[in-house]
RNA sequence: GGGCUUGUGGCCUAGUCCGGACAUGGCGUCAGCCUCCUAAGCUGAAUGUCGGGGGUUCAAAUCCCCCCAAGCCCGCCA
């Protein structure tokens, strides 16, 4: 409804001003839509803006197609304001299951987001990868798009060669119970120090990085088994992140099927390649001072050279591809859609974000020094499990510890996504063991309690019939859920469902502080059931596009 | 040294791409609200040179230039 009416009124705006852009935007508390073109035309006509406005608005109030919308100007703005009616079929929609949903859309999407190099478990700088990817991943379905979600697995870097030498050589037995990815990592961190004590190792781990490139059949082994290991670790903990991804790409799939060989030939071809020991791509003309080496002297590729394959490879399969990746890949991430687009291959849309660091500095797997995944949640969820049982002490604990485990998974993905990617954060306990306003539980929060209403309620007739200004701007608010979808894959930034989902939050309290449900008879109580079932919808939409169980009760 | 990103009340944050109506909300502080649909809630108060300085414009947190600060990157690592 509200996009169909975007639209319209952009159209009636251009065609009654001759301008381009009808400067539309939506109107915050003074209106639905407005729109500053009286300051545009005031430039050509020469006259006062809120004449210009007045004027607009009497010949469009003229317009019988407008219906149910009324036009006004305030000063020099031109006002659009829903009438009953619309806001009516607003909440009829609402009402809709999987409201917000867009048209089918064709072509293939793939998204790669998380592929944390599997040498140790998931810490709380990769998760916001992982919440961002897999936020805009579902985004992106509910949007229409047919999407398929990777992981690419870096399975033969020095940092693999380093966790398979500790294998080798350090005898380091798992504990009982551990987490196989948490075991990978003690391994990792302990063949670094060997290799700090004695850098003559470093040989070796050059001379495994060899072997695996080549082929060799037994490294080749090695490697494998110690990423599947880690793997395993790592696919857990998407899973209690409600994340999951349809396919893992194996980076060594590319060499080991030729695509890498072939990629480099393809290189070499180009009037920006030089070979001298190594092979590497001229950017300067792309604006990269730096070399984009792609083979080293030894004759080994490079994680460069292995990531062209595989973007490759998505640009055969799929019609759009896009990457969530760190800050700390922009540069090389630049230099990757340059030479693909030399290469007359599609580059890929990338979604970068800034860097999650503990307030004592940055994180670093080798050094040891990061807060894992499975630590933060695991103190979440306790957290949660203490606040639950003090205001639910009559559930089962199971039913405590189910309520508990969304809630500490709302609260971490919720913390992550409402943050704009751009901006660089620092981790901080308190704040992610803070269950009030702006946060996951409180969204959750506001759906059980709908869900508490309309339990209690019982039969009634559906009726669409907005009274009080609370009812009014939660109408106004529930209308524009798919816009805001469709902005997010337009914008690729899942924040702005985050702040959707809070505000509709905000008003359902708001009403249900002032408007009594249950209390209220006749038509009043109809509507007003009415509406909370639409809010309790597109409360539970929102939710399931962030990856957070919408609890019916809490 | 060069490049990218960020800088909004004590702290965190929206808005910046696409300039417009009193800069969004939270935490914390202070003052209130559970004989009333779950108080993970609600109401009110105080707190702002939108990093600094120029410029463009009828209009700048938003665009342009300069400067300052922080993070990240600048490897035959990934």
């Amino acid at each position: 409804m509200f996009q169909e009416k975007y639209q319209q009124i952009e159209r009636m705006l251009r065609a009654c001003t001759g301008e381009e852009d009808a400067l539309l935007t939506t109107g915050g508390d003074h209106a639905d839509l407005a729109s500053t073109i009286a300051f545009k035309r005031a430039k050509v006509e020469k006259r006062a803006p809120a004449k210009i406005a007045a004027d607009i608005a009497e010949k469009l109030s003229a317009d019988p197609s407008l219906g149910d919308i009324r036009v006004e100007a305030t000063g020099p703005y031109v006002n659009f304001r829903f009438g009953p009616t619309l806001l009516a079929d607003a909440v009829r929609e609402a009402l809709d299951p999987g409201y917000g949903a867009l048209q089918r859309r064709t072509g293939r999407v793939v998204l790669e987001h998380t592929s944390a190099n599997p040498n140790g478990p998931l810490h709380v700088g990769h998760i916001r990868n992982t919440v961002i990817g897999d936020s805009l991943a579902r985004a992106f379905r509910k949007a229409g798009h047919a999407l398929e979600v990777q992981y690419y697995l870096n399975d033969m870097g020095r940092q693999i060669a380093i966790v398979s030498w500790g294998f080798d050589h350090l005898d380091i037995p798992r504990k009982e119970g551990e987490k196989p990815d948490h075991y990978v990592a003690r391994v990792y961190i302990a063949a670094n120090r060997e290799i700090e004590k004695n850098p003559e190792i470093t040989k070796e781990i050059d001379h495994l990085m060899q072997l695996v490139e080549r082929g060799d059949a037994e490294t080749v082994k090695k490697f494998r088994t110690a990423v599947s290991l880690c793997a395993e670790g790592i696919k857990a903990t998407l899973a209690a992140l409600n994340v999951h991804h349809d396919r893992f790409v194996w980076e060594s799939d590319f060499v080991r099927i030729g695509d890498v060989d072939r990629i480099i030939e393809r290189v070499r071809r180009l009037p920006q390649a030089h070979e001298d020991e190594t092979l590497w791509v001229n950017l300067t003309e792309q604006g990269f001072e730096k070399k984009y080496i792609l083979r080293r002297s030894d004759g080994t590729s490079v994680y460069s050279t292995r990531d062209l394959a595989y973007h490759t490879w998505k640009g055969r399969n799929y019609d759009r591809m896009i990457d969530v990746l760190g800050a700390d890949h922009k540069l090389i991430g630049a230099q990757l859609r340059a030479t693909l687009t030399l290469l007359g291959e599609q580059p890929p849309e990338i979604v970068f974000f800034e860097f999650v660091s503990l307030p004592e500095g940055s994180m670093s797997t080798r050094a040891g020094k990061f807060v894992s995944a499975d630590e933060l949640i695991e103190e979440v969820a306790a957290k949660a499990y203490d606040e639950v049982t003090t205001r639910r002490p009559e559930l089962s604990f199971e039913e405590r510890c189910a309520i508990a485990k969304s809630v500490a998974i709302a609260a971490i993905r919720y913390d992550i996504v409402k943050v704009s990617p751009e901006k660089s954060t620092v981790f901080d306990w308190k704040e992610a063991l803070d269950f009030e306003r702006q946060s996951g539980p409180y969204i959750q929060y506001a759906h059980a309690r709908a869900c508490s209403i309309l339990d209690k309620a019982g039969e009634f007739t559906r009726t669409y019939t907005l009274e009080t200004e609370h009812e009014v701007a939660l109408a106004r608010h529930l209308a524009r859920f798919p816009a805001v979808i469709e902005q997010t894959v337009e914008e690729l930034r899942p924040h702005l469902v985050a702040a959707y989902a809070r505000e509709l939050a905000d008003l359902f309290n708001a009403f249900y502080h002032y408007d009594p449900v249950l209390k209220s008879e006749g038509e009043t109580r109809n509507s007003r059931l009415t509406l909370v079932d639409a809010v309790r919808n597109t409360l539970q939409e929102s939710l399931a596009t962030l990856g957070i169980d919408a609890l019916r009760s809490m």
